[in-house]
DNA sequence: CTGAAAGCGCTAACAT
DNA sequence: ATGTTAGCGCTTTCAG
C-alpha cells in the first residue's frame, strides 16, 4: 500500500507517456502544436500520477509567483478581515494567492513582514502601515520593485499609492451633526492616538469644534472599559457637564454605551452619542447608535484593483520607489443617523 | 538614479565579496567554518546589495517552503478570522507563512484550494471542510503527503486529525437549561442546516427535547431577517405558543432578538432566548443574551499546535492518508448565562 | 577553511 | 509536431 512519497515530476510524466518533457510542458501550459493523440496520452499520464507542476521550479524559471501579500495590524479585526476577504476574492479571480502577515502595529514586525514578502518574491502587496512617518519602512518600500498599495493609512512621501477613508471629514461631519443638534459641550473619546486614522479623526473633531467656536474636550487615553467609564463619570458631573460624546473607535463606542447604560444615563436625552465605525448591533441596541460608517468593502476592493492594475500594467519593466504612480484615493464615509445622537425619538 | 531592477543573486554577492558561492551560502545559513574576516566581507556585500535569498531556489533544492495553508469558508467571518489570527501568530513563531484560501462552502472551490496548496508545496494546512461526507475531498486528502488538520468540522473516515467544538453537547446543554427554567414549548431556529456544525447542534437540541419528553419544533430555513420574523410571528400566536427560542447561529440570534424587540415581545418574560455563539454585544444589549460560547481561540490554537507537532515530528518520511494519526480533539463549549434565558431579573 | 560543480523541476530556445 | 538541452538561484558533496 505504499503511496508515492514524492511528488511526481514532469519528467516522470514524460517517461510514462513516452514523450519528451517539452511536450508535457506544452500540454500542461495549454500551448498548441500538440497532436490530439499525444495530448491524450500525456493527460492520462498526468492524471494517473496525480501530477501537479512544481511551483518553485516555475518561479525559478522566471515565472511570476502569482502570489500577493497583505500586511495588516490584525486579521481578527473585522475591518481588516473584511478587507482581507475582498482582497482574497479578487486575487483568486486573477489566479493569485494571498499571504497574510500581521504586525500588531509594531515597526519591527512590519519590517520583517515586508522582507519576508520580498524574499518570497510576491508579485505585489497591500499594506496598512503602522506609522506613516516610518523612514525605515519608506526606504524599504522604495527599494521594492513590485507594486505596493497602502491601505487605510498612507505612507508619507507618496512612496506608494494609497487607498484611505476620509477620516478627517468623517469626524468633522459627525461633530457638525452633534453641533447642529444644539449640543455645545461635546467630548471626544479615544485611544491609540498614535495611529494615523485616529489622529485624523481627532483633527476633524477639533476642526469642527473650532469652526463653531466651541471648546474641544479630547480624551486620548481610553484603553479599556474602566478608563472609559471613569472618564465619562467625570465628564458628567460639575457645571461643565458634557452633553454629547463622540467616540473615535469601535471598542470605545461600545464601552461608552455600556458605561452610560450602567450608570443609568439616558441616551440621547442626557448625553448624545456618535461612534466612529459601524458595527453589527449598532442598529439593534436601544437606542440605536448613530455612527460614521466606513466604506470597508470599497477600500479593500479599490486597493485590490489598484494593485492588479499595476500588476497587469507592469509587464513592462517595473519602476521602483518614487517614480511609481502617486495615486492617492480618498474614500467618503457616511453618517448613519440613528437614535443615539437625538435624531429620532426612540422608535417603538 | 537607476536602481537595480532585479534581485541580486548569491553569485553576485560572491563576486562582489571576492569569494565562492559556497562561502556566501554558508554565511547566509549561519554555518561555521568561515574565517571571521571572510565573513565580514561577505556580510558587507550582502548588505550593500540588499541581498535576500531566493525562496523558490531554496525550495527547489529540497528546502521546506515554511508555508502553511488555511482553507476556510470565509475570512470575514469573526469565527474564522479569529482562528486565522491565532494560526498566523503561531506560524510566525515557527518562521512559517500563512496562505489563506476561502471556499464559501463550495466543494469546487475547496478542491481548487487544496490543489493550489499542494502545487505550492505548502508544508501542511488547516482546513474547515464544507462537507464531512465529501468523497472527493477525502480521497484528495488521502493522497496529500503533508500534515493536514481539520478545523471546526471533521472529515469522515478519519482522513485527518480534527479539532472541533462539541456542538452536540453545547446545544443539548443549552436546551436543558431552557427546560430547567420550566419552558415546555421550545423552538429551535436556524439556517444552513447542511453544515456539520449546525446539524450537530440541531441533533443536540432534539436529543435534549426528546429526553425531556418534549416535542421538538425545528425551523431550519431561516436565512434572513424577514424569514426569521415571519417564523417567530407565527410561533407566537395560537394555543401552541412558544415559550422559548434557541437559535443555532449568530445571525439568526441577532435577527430573532431584533424581531422580538420590534414586535414588542418582552424577553424573557414572554419568550426566552438562547443563542449559539457569543458575539460582541451579547452582554451589552438589554436583556443581555445568554449564549453558548465556543472556545474559538483554543480551537485555532489546538489546530495550529497539532499541525506543527506533525510538521516537526515528520522530519521522518511522511505517512499519507489512512496511516496518519487519527487524533480527534473535541473541545468543550460553555454556556454563558445572562438575562435572556430568564436566569436573572434584568439587572439595573 | 574555501571553491568547483552537480542538479533540484521546469520552460524555452533550438534542433529535428 | 516533438525532442534535446541549457540554465533559473541555490545548497551540497567532494576536492583542494
Amino acid at each position: 500500500m505504499t503511496k508515492q512519497r514524492k511528488h511526481p515530476t514532469l519528467r516522470e510524466v514524460a517517461k510514462r507517456a513516452g514523450v519528451g518533457t517539452t511536450t508535457v510542458s506544452r500540454v500542461v501550459n495549454g500551448v498548441e502544436h500538440v497532436e490530439p493523440w499525444t495530448m491524450a496520452r500525456v493527460e492520462r499520464a498526468i492524471k494517473e500520477l496525480g501530477y501537479l507542476p512544481n511551483h518553485a521550479a516555475r518561479v525559478l524559471k522566471g515565472y511570476k509567483t502569482r502570489t500577493i501579500g497583505l500586511v495588516v495590524p490584525s486579521i481578527a479585526d473585522p475591518f481588516f478581515s473584511s478587507c482581507a476577504e475582498v482582497l482574497q476574492g479578487i486575487a483568486r479571480q486573477h489566479g493569485f494567492l494571498l499571504i497574510v502577515l500581521t504586525t500588531h502595529n509594531e515597526r519591527e514586525m512590519e519590517r520583517d513582514a515586508v522582507n519576508t514578502l520580498i524574499q518570497h518574491r510576491v508579485d505585489g502587496f497591500v499594506i496598512a502601515p503602522a506609522d506613516a512617518e516610518n523612514d525605515e519602512l519608506r526606504s524599504l518600500l522604495m527599494r521594492v520593485t513590485v507594486p505596493v498599495v497602502a491601505l487605510d493609512r498612507p505612507v508619507a512621501g507618496a512612496v506608494a499609492p494609497s487607498v484611505v477613508a476620509d477620516n478627517f471629514v468623517g469626524a468633522e461631519h459627525a461633530t457638525h451633526h452633534l453641533i447642529a443638534h444644539g449640543y455645545k459641550r461635546i467630548a471626544c473619546l479615544t485611544g491609540e492616538i498614535e495611529l494615523y486614522t485616529i489622529r485624523e479623526r481627532a483633527r476633524g473633531y477639533q476642526a469642527a469644534m473650532a469652526a463653531a467656536g466651541l471648546e474641544a474636550v479630547l480624551h486620548t487615553t481610553i484603553c479599556d472599559y474602566a478608563s472609559c467609564e471613569k472618564a465619562i463619570a467625570k465628564m458628567l458631573k460639575g457645571p461643565d457637564r458634557v452633553e454629547a460624546i463622540f467616540t473615535l473607535k469601535n471598542s470605545v463606542t461600545v464601552d461608552a454605551f455600556e458605561a452610560l447604560q450602567r450608570m443609568g444615563v439616558r441616551i440621547p436625552e442626557k448625553v448624545a452619542l456618535i461612534g466612529y465605525d459601524d458595527f453589527q448591533l449598532a442598529g439593534t441596541v436601544r437606542p440605536a447608535i448613530t455612527v460614521v460608517q466606513q466604506p470597508i468593502e470599497e477600500l479593500g476592493k479599490t486597493a485590490a484593483e489598484l494593485l492588479f492594475r499595476h500588476l497587469k500594467g507592469s509587464s513592462a519593466p517595473v519602476i521602483p520607489g518614487e517614480a511609481r504612480a502617486k495615486q492617492q484615493v480618498l474614500l467618503k464615509t457616511s453618517l448613519i443617523p440613528r437614535a443615539s445622537c437625538g435624531c429620532r425619538p426612540d422608535p417603538s
